[in-house]
DNA sequence: TGCAAAAACCGATTGCCTATCGGTTTTTGT
DNA sequence: ACAAAAACCGATAGGCAATCGGTTTTTGCA
């Protein structure tokens, strides 16, 4: 799946801001890249489309929020452009971490140490 | 970058062969897949441009080869995909696995952290 | 050294996707 | 019921991969 240039924003406008509806998004974004209102409704519409944005009818217009955060959308991301050179049952963000390690410093590397076991923890806590 | 369906096949193609010329590689691929060899030419040629593959003049004709690993494509196509998401220094990789890791069973959990391990032990050697 | 074959190169077309709007239809509050 | 607001539809432009046909350049060899 292909994101443009505008939809990454707005995808990042609702990191911050929960929900707004077409006219918002357009007073925050649209008029200072010149968009017309039309063109951010569309935007909208393809993100909802893409699933990557919800939106429900409040009162006359769709109220849009966040359907993925930050981090799911990045690793759905990796998911996507990786998977074609992953091999079935192998986890893509396993491979890509083979191949990206030697780039994370050491602080880096505790940092994932630590978010493995705390995921180990949970997993004791849930069993 | 963009890459299609074709140089996605392409660039798996030659990490399995070293080594090859449009001839050679449209009787292993484009043939299959009623290619022409011009076909294959381009897609060659639109490889090379994007530095994933080299060439050298063998004789008559270019013989093309790897010029990044399965690796080191995967670690570009993350960096890629996932930039305009991550602050300057985070690692994309990080946030993505801390969104990613419930998906892991423990094998691959295992798998992740011998991998840290081994590359913290690589880092002692080189020091 | 000149020529035929092979390979490279060029340019055009198609198809898919984002960006962008104008205009029309539908919804909604009063 | 009506005017305004919002949604919806359809069209256009631009970018990139895929795909070839046709032309130019290279090259090996007679």
């Amino acid at each position: 799946m292909q994101l443009g240039e505008l939809e990454k924003l707005v995808l990042q406008h609702f990191w911050n801001v929960k929900e707004a509806d077409a006219k918002q998004v357009h007073k925050v974004l649209g008029l200072a890249r010149g968009n017309s209102l039309n063109t951010i409704q569309s935007t909208l519409d393809r993100l909802f489309k893409k699933e990557l944005l919800k939106r429900t009818k409040q009162g006359h217009a769709y109220c849009y929020s966040a359907r993925v955060d930050r981090e799911g959308l990045i690793a759905q991301l990796i998911s996507n452009v990786t998977s074609d050179f992953v091999e079935d049952g192998e986890n893509s963000l396993i491979a890509a971490f083979s191949s990206a390690s030697a780039q994370l410093n050491d602080e880096q590397l505790d940092t994932l140490e630590k978010m493995i076991e705390k995921q180990r923890q949970l997993r004791k806590e849930q069993s």
